[in-house]
DNA sequence: CCTCATAAGTCTTATTTCAAGACTAATAAA
DNA sequence: TTTATTAGTCTTGAAATAAGACTTATGAGG
């Protein structure tokens, strides 16, 4: 039987990027993502493709369709064979991965240019991503980010907190 | 002597998010740097924050600032005292950062709602992140992206193949 | 001077996860 | 009957992580 992670102590915290780590947040679930967004949907293409162990292929594959992220779904009978689809779930991580792929593309990308290149098909161009706010649509800055915990409990402390360090301001591991 | 991750096998590899995993793919930098992003600088608030073993903290710490993503700067003297701040290019991942959050937010925030809620000080609103086209500004549907290798080597074929799986289409392990 | 406190690590041991690759099951095709 | 496909499962050893005691450098208080 396949070992399921252990690292779920991640999901009960009160951090959504805890919760969306403990699903997408070790090794191989996004690389895995990223294939399945280049329309990779077999266990053995993806294993060829990542040079993946088959076991921990097999577990994350399980994982993932486990949380909703990719489904699994018969494409053929005689013998059954299941390929691995993004859902809708899977789908909205692609402002995660794509930020991270262009973050790559412009740290470490060589004097040949980023490996791949994206266009979008309903302008024509090619295009980097640009992270928005979808209060203004202005580009975000981190420095312009002001954050505040969502379930009111101190009442409403805007956390850019002055130098004074209170060694529990950032703790409460909210995100 | 801290050990170094045997993970670089990735970093070789022509694929910018195999590179990205490389420096923040491990189960703990993304959490690392989003309390960077919350202000935490000091070895000691890292670890009461995120609960990380002093060791694995230490040689996280140490590889963000060799990879440039932080800085270890000394706050005092005698005894010498550093802590640790984004760089460039650790701010440069938080579009990445905050689209994880948000993919969180959404699809495992309970009925009290999301745990922090982030506000754009330029604009006052409170706000989700929304990645957009730097070409033409709408957002992005990954659905509408085409992607092509960037350093021709094959003709530029548009990988948004049709059915035909040439088993080796997506395996370049370009991304 | 002596003891305690702080901050930033370093070290040890046990557990968990990952890598590599052989092996299995179900079925079709030769 | 033998071989080929596809999607796994299993075994073994290596690497990464968890938990927490220990170390170093220094200042503060008595």
């Amino acid at each position: 039987m396949l070992p399921a992670m252990k690292w779920n102590a991640l999901s009960e915290e009160n951090c959504s990027l805890a919760r969306a780590m403990a699903v997408v947040g070790d090794r191989w679930s996004l690389l895995i993502l990223r294939d399945a967004f280049l329309r990779v949907r077999r266990f053995e293409d993806f294993e060829s493709s990542l040079k993946i162990a088959r076991r921990v292929l097999a577990e994350r594959l399980a994982h993932l369709v486990a949380e909703g992220v990719l489904a699994k779904l018969p494409y053929q009978e005689r013998p059954v064979r299941y390929e691995y689809r993004l859902t809708e779930k899977g789908l909205a991580l692609y402002p995660a991965l794509i930020a991270l792929v262009h973050w790559g593309d412009h740290y470490y990308a060589d004097e040949n240019g980023p490996p791949i290149i994206h266009r979008h098909r309903n302008c024509g161009h090619d295009f980097r991503s640009v992270m928005t706010c979808s209060a203004c649509g202005e580009a975000l800055d981190p420095r312009d980010v002001d954050i505040r915990p969502g379930q009111p409990r101190q009442p409403a402390s805007v956390i850019p907190a002055s130098r004074s360090r209170s060694r529990k301001a950032a703790t409460q591991s909210r995100t």
